[in-house]
DNA sequence: CATTTCGACTAATCCGGTTCAGCTAGAGGG
DNA sequence: CCCTCTAGCTGAACCGGATTAGTCGAAATG
């Protein structure tokens, strides 16, 4: 900027003014500084930006999953996909990092904010008793939850209405006549596995069934264990199984399958979020599918304007919708 | 860091050779002005640090691939977490941005080095005429190649040996007594493709088989359509496929089955990148495996070198090694 | 014609660190 | 006892921007 200044005669300031297009130049001569600008390739060093506005101009996104699980999923990298769809808009940088624990990921957010690393942070995987929200809450620093606006405090939260989606699904089953339904659910500790385990048992209870729900780790291992333990030779085994997640589905067709049974026919699988997996797979899998780049994005606004210091709001977006394919039918009996 | 001065009765030039650790001021005053510190929970703003000596304390990542077949492929997240791991130690957090192609990632590069938001980036998917490493070596920007050192000029590469793994791929299959092979290959614009379909068709050649490579995108329904190309009833169809990825291999899978053909009786498979995806399916899938997130720790601490001026040269990890599944057997006929 | 107003720009300060050329006092040497 | 040396610290500049309180001259106003 210095150079610049020099080459139009002007000052730093002057400078500043035309760079940024503020008034306080002339117009021909905030030409002349542009030119000259542009001829020297000039671009603002972000660390002195930052230093002189105090804000870091990137924001952060930190995953606690084992890295095992988290590479297989196709959510994430959607989710980052769309975030940064809209990040990109104005050339703001994500930060990204993994961390072991809930302990590791709330060192990280104060390191982060006590250095101006990030203006603010995605929260995902909400959990029951979230030391995260309380933690962002009093460290000041925006943040938008990634998940239903259940126990958010004041941060502005994405979401879809989860529970919508498990009532649809299972009335869906129901109108074909399974009366025996399960899950193969996520991690309890996990706030959108509880809103989903609740509203599935409450909607099988109005309607008269009955539905049991297995705990896992969303691990495709996981998910065929808990599919072989359910329908391994009991009478009064379920007709319908509803897993968490894709990679859990997959696996839980492939255990399934090897049991010497038959899908649709002797048993109905459904997916929770719907991703290409699913349709590799023979047959393809029945799943609930969102837009999930698209939450991303409406976060990455959200986020961008709560660091603005702008007052945000909680935006729905819409519930996941079945998509159907090959893997449900009505039972047999 | 001036109040902690103000407390400690110095300056803030001692407070700074106290906080990093350097000659200029005694050990009493040391400890005395950490204490402060400590207390004040300082921590350095890294906007002002990266002003003062001129380095962002981040690295970058791009990835040009589509979001569609990025999250379902476990490389990308795998690659991540292992760079994270290393970067992690001391804190240098990760820049991830994905770009629509090789113009804008080339244009995000030079953004990033001239607003110094980043000290260096790791370079993927390098392709036959790569634009991007002569424009970073003429930036003067640190880099690293995750790919084989082929092309790369003066920057340093972490590799695999892929040829050597497709020869034992090869061999292996001749040794069950395959005579007619083919490989689902990737993007043939991208080198470690050129790399291995190279490797393999001299291999062929050598042992006196048939090969044949068909083109895709790296998605499911490329892989399932080129599968059922190469099968669909000719007398000289191959006995064995070699996938260039893992959900291609799953996709292969599943097009052969729907087919009314048995794996691995009828046909044998493999794939390219094990992951859990190749272990969910049934048979499980024969695979190469490499300690992918290793390879990106590696990456990191040669790039950490690099930013800091060190010379680096070429790391070599271990070529991938076959793991049996039960995909692969002998031809029948 | 004196006075006010305003646009265009300058000069200085700040952001929060690092660095470096002094300065000072006490230790050591002759 | 004087001189030198050095450990320990000070003060100021510097990194590259943004911001703000002035300054100046010309046009508008009374």
């Amino acid at each position: 900027m210095a150079d610049i200044a020099r080459r139009a005669g002007v000052t730093k300031g002057a400078v500043s003014f035309a760079l940024n297009n503020r008034p306080g130049v002339s117009e021909p001569t905030r030409h002349r500084i542009l030119a000259i600008a542009e001829e020297l390739g000039w671009q603002p060093n972000s660390a002195a930006r930052a230093l002189s506005d105090g804000r870091a101009g990137a924001f952060g996104l930190v995953i606690d999953r084992p890295a095992r699980t988290l590479g297989l999923e196709p959510f994430f990298m959607q989710l980052i996909s769309g975030i940064q769809s809209e990040l990109t808009r104005d050339a703001t940088p994500l930060m990204l990092t993994m961390a072991e624990d809930q302990a590791a990921e709330v060192a990280l957010y104060k390191s982060w904010w006590a250095q101006r690393r990030v203006d603010g942070v995605f929260l995902v995987d909400l959990q029951a008793d979230d030391a995260r929200v309380t933690v962002l809450e009093q460290l000041g620093m925006p943040a938008v939850v990634i998940g239903a606006p259940v126990g958010t405090g004041a941060l502005p939260a994405v979401w879809s209405d989860d529970a919508a989606a498990v009532r649809a699904v299972v009335r869906h089953l129901a109108d074909l006549g399974h009366r025996r339904l399960a899950r193969v659910g996520g991690p309890a500790r996990l706030r959108h596995t509880v809103i989903r385990a609740t509203a599935f048992h409450a909607c099988v209870r109005e309607l008269g069934l009955t539905g049991v729900t297995v705990e896992t780790d969303y691990s495709g291992e996981a998910g065929a264990a808990a599919t072989r333990k359910l329908l391994s030779g009991r009478a009064d085994a379920p007709t319908a199984i509803i897993y968490d997640n894709d990679v859990m589905a997959v696996s839980g067709l492939a255990a399934v399958q090897s049991m010497g049974l038959r899908v649709p026919a002797d048993i109905s699988l459904l997916a929770w979020d719907d991703s290409a997996l699913c349709e590799l797979v023979h047959p393809p899998l029945t799943a609930l599918s969102r837009d999930i780049a698209g939450y991303g994005a409406h976060a990455a606004r959200l986020l961008r304007a709560a660091a603005g210091g702008l007052p945000v709001a909680d935006r729905e977006d819409p519930a996941p919708r079945l998509t159907l394919r090959g893997s449900v039918a009505a039972p047999i009996k």
